[in-house]
RNA sequence: GGCCCGUUGGUCAAGCGGCUAAGACGCCGCCCUUUCACGGCGGAAACAUGGGUUCGAUUCCCGUACGGGUCACCA
C-alpha cells in the first residue's frame, strides 16, 4: 500500500465508496431531452434575502425551463458562523413569493428530488468520498498550520510582494510531511484542514469559456486551497465541484464575483477527472451613490433587501418583470407586443445579458409596476391591496374590509377598460390614492388655479340643485354642461379655445371646482364614478362643507 | 498592488467597419380630452480618452483614465 493510500485510509477510515461508484450507482446521469439544461441556485442561509439573489435565481430558472431542463435549489450551509436560524426557509419562501419555482431541492414543502440531500451540511460523506480519492492519488494533503503561522506567511509574502497564499516554499511545511509524521499529529488530536496539492505554476494560463462573457483567460491556480475545513466541512470551491457533478448540473449560473476563483474550480474538475459544467457569470446589480456606481449594498441600501419590495407593496410580478428588463433588454419590446403573455414565454437568452452591472433604478421599477398594475382587474387589485394592507397597514385594512363592496368600487374606477390609469405603482400608494373616499381622511389641497370664491360658490350652489348621484354618466355630464352658460363658462372646450376672451373659463374649470369640493384634489379618476360611489348624502355634505369653509 | 472584466444620452440599453447612432424610463412642449389620467406627436440629451489598422471606425488592436470584481478554514 502506497503512502498516499495509507494516508487516505488514515484520514477517511469510514469512507468505502469511490467517486465512480457514486456517480454510476447513486447519482446517474439524468434522462432529459436533447439540449435541456440543468441549473441551480445555491444561496447561503444568512437570513438576508438580497434582490440580487432574486435576479440570479430568476436567470437560472429561466435558462433551465426555457430549455426544457430543471432548476435546483440547494442550500449552501457550510459556514455555521454565517448561518441564521430559519435562513433557508426565508429564502425558499421568498423565492416562491416572487413566482420563481424550482423543480427540486429545498422546496416550500420540504426537500424533493433524487439527487439530494440538498443541504450541504447533510452531504459531508459525499465530499469525503471525493476528497479521499484526491488524497489517495497524492493530490491533497492535511495541513496542520495554525492561523498564526498562516498570518505570518501572509505578512512575509506581502513584504516580498508575492501572491499571498499557501503555495511554493510557503507550503513546504505540510506539503512534504511523511506519513508517520502525519499519523503522529493526527493521533495527537491536532486539528488540520485538507488542502489541494495544486500542480499549477505562477504564470500558467487557463481559459474559461463563459456563456455570457465569452472567453476569459486567467492565471491558473497554483495555491493549495483548502478543500475540507478543520471541521470536515468543505469550502465553497470543493463543494461546488462535488455537488454540481453529483447533481448533474450542466450550467453553473452565479454572480460575477466567482469569476476570479474559476481557475480553482477548473483545476479541481480536471484533477478529479470530472467534466466541467458550462459557466455563466451574472453581473451584479448596482446602485448610484454620489455620482459613483457600486454594488447594491445590504447595509446602505434598503432596496437591496427583498423585504423592501413587499413592504412597499410592489407586486412580485412587477419586480420580476423589471428584473427581466435588466436581464435582457429585448424584454420591453417583447412586452409591448405581447401585453398579456406570461413572462415565461419571453425568449430569454443568457447570451444577451449585459456585461456591466446595471443600476437598479427604482423610478423605472415604478413605471414597470404601474404598467403591471394597470393590467390587473379591479378584483385582483382589490385582493392584492387587502392582502398587503393586512400585513403592512392595519388602518387601511380595517377601512377597506369594513365595506368590501365600497372598497371594490374604489378600485373599479377607471380600471379594466382600454385605457386604465397608471397612478398606483405599489400598494403603499393606495392610502394616498384612496384617502378622500373616507370622510375622516378627506383633506383639501390648496389650489390657486380655481376660480374665485364667489364664483366657486355660485357653481356649487347651482350644482347642488341638480346633483343626483344616481345619474348615469351622460345625464351627469349634461348637468355639468348646463351649469356653464348661466355663469359665463363655455360648455365646450373647443369652442372656448376659439374665443377664450368671451368666457370666464370652460366646463373643465367648472368640474375642477366640483372635484375640489368632493375630493379635495385637482387630480382624481373619473368624477362621475366617484360621485356615484360616494352617494347622494356624502356628496351633498361635502359640497356644503366646502362652501362654508372655502368659499 | 497582482489578476480579471467593463466604459453609447441622467438611467436601462440596441448596434456588431459605412446609420440623420434605435427604443424604454425620467424631463420638457404640443394635441386629444368635462377634470385627472390614458393615448398620440415632438423636443433636449450619448459613442470616456490618446494612438494605430483601414478608403472609412461607436464597432478591430494597443496605451491611458475612470468604474467594477477578486485575492480567507465566507459564500
Amino acid at each position: 500500500m502506497s503512502d498516499s493510500a495509507r494516508l487516505a485510509q488514515l484520514l477517511f477510515p469510514h469512507i468505502t465508496q469511490t467517486p465512480a461508484q457514486l456517480m454510476e450507482q447513486v447519482y446517474p446521469p439524468r434522462e432529459l431531452p436533447e439540449g435541456a439544461v440543468v441549473t441551480r441556485f445555491a444561496p447561503s442561509p444568512t437570513g438576508f434575502m438580497h434582490i440580487g439573489n432574486v435576479f440570479t435565481s430568476l436567470v437560472a430558472e429561466r435558462a433551465a425551463h426555457l430549455s426544457g431542463g430543471r432548476v435546483i435549489l440547494r442550500i449552501e450551509d457550510t459556514d455555521k458562523k454565517r448561518e441564521v436560524e430559519g435562513g433557508a426557509e426565508l429564502i425558499v419562501r421568498g423565492l416562491s413569493d416572487f413566482g420563481i419555482y424550482f423543480d427540486e431541492g429545498v422546496l416550500p414543502g420540504g426537500e424533493q428530488g433524487a439527487y439530494g440531500p440538498y443541504r450541504q451540511s447533510m452531504r459531508a460523506e459525499l465530499y469525503h468520498v471525493f476528497c479521499k480519492d484526491l488524497v489517495e492519488r497524492g493530490l491533497a494533503y492535511p495541513c496542520f498550520c495554525t492561523e498564526d503561522e498562516l498570518a505570518e506567511y501572509r505578512a512575509r509574502q506581502e513584504q516580498a510582494g508575492v501572491t499571498p497564499g499557501y503555495w511554493g516554499e510557503y507550503a513546504e511545511k505540510c506539503r512534504s510531511r511523511s506519513y508517520d509524521e502525519i499519523k503522529a499529529l493526527v493521533d495527537a488530536g491536532k486539528p488540520y484542514v485538507v488542502r489541494l496539492r495544486s500542480p499549477g505554476k505562477p504564470g500558467g494560463r487557463v481559459k474559461l469559456r463563459d456563456v455570457i462573457r465569452g472567453e476569459i483567460e486567467m492565471e491558473e491556480n497554483f495555491i493549495d486551497v483548502v478543500l475540507l475545513k478543520s471541521d470536515g466541512i468543505p469550502t465553497y470551491h470543493f463543494a461546488h465541484v462535488v455537488d454540481d457533478t453529483l447533481m448533474r448540473v450542466t450550467q453553473v449560473i452565479r454572480g460575477e464575483e466567482w469569476v476570479a476563483s474559476a481557475p480553482i474550480h477548473l483545476q479541481l474538475f480536471w484533477l478529479c477527472g470530472l467534466k466541467t459544467p458550462k459557466y455563466a457569470h451574472v453581473s451584479p446589480l448596482m446602485k448610484e451613490d454620489g455620482g459613483a456606481k457600486r454594488k447594491l449594498s445590504k447595509r446602505k441600501d434598503p432596496e437591496a433587501a427583498v423585504s423592501y419590495f413587499s413592504e412597499q407593496g410592489y407586486p412580485a410580478s412587477a419586480v420580476t418583470e423589471y428584473l427581466l428588463t435588466i436581464a435582457n433588454s429585448g424584454f420591453e419590446d417583447w412586452r409591448r407586443q405581447n401585453r398579456e403573455a406570461p413572462c415565461s414565454e419571453f425568449p430569454f437568452s443568457l447570451k444577451k445579458m449585459s456585461l456591466s452591472g446595471a443600476l437598479f433604478d427604482l423610478v423605472k421599477l415604478q413605471s414597470v409596476s404601474a404598467e403591471v398594475i394597470s393590467r390587473m382587474t379591479a378584483e385582483e387589485v382589490c385582493e392584492s391591496v387587502l392582502a398587503w394592507a393586512k400585513e403592512y397597514d392595519a388602518d387601511l385594512y380595517a377601512r377597506l374590509s369594513a365595506d368590501k363592496s365600497f372598497a371594490a368600487g374604489i378600485f373599479a374606477i377607471d380600471r379594466g377598460g382600454k385605457k386604465p390609469r397608471k397612478d398606483i405603482a405599489k400598494w403603499s400608494d393606495v392610502r394616498g390614492y384612496a384617502s378622500y373616499f373616507f370622510d375622516d381622511m378627506l383633506t383639501r389641497e390648496s389650489a390657486d388655479t380655481l376660480p374665485d370664491g364667489e364664483t366657486r360658490r355660485a357653481i356649487l350652489q347651482a350644482y347642488l340643485e341638480v346633483l343626483d348621484a344616481a345619474d348615469d354618466k351622460d345625464t351627469w355630464f349634461e348637468k355639468i354642461r348646463g351649469l356653464c352658460a348661466p355663469l359665463g363658462f363655455c360648455p365646450d372646450v373647443k369652442q372656448y379655445k376659439e374665443s377664450p376672451e368671451q368666457y370666464r373659463g370652460h366646463v373643465g374649470d367648472v368640474s375642477a371646482v366640483i372635484r375640489m369640493a368632493l375630493t379635495g384634489r385637482l387630480n382624481t379618476p373619473d368624477l362621475h364614478a366617484i360621485t356615484a360611489l360616494l352617494g347622494q348624502e356624502r356628496c351633498l355634505a361635502r359640497i356644503k362643507d366646502y362652501m362654508e369653509k372655502e368659499c
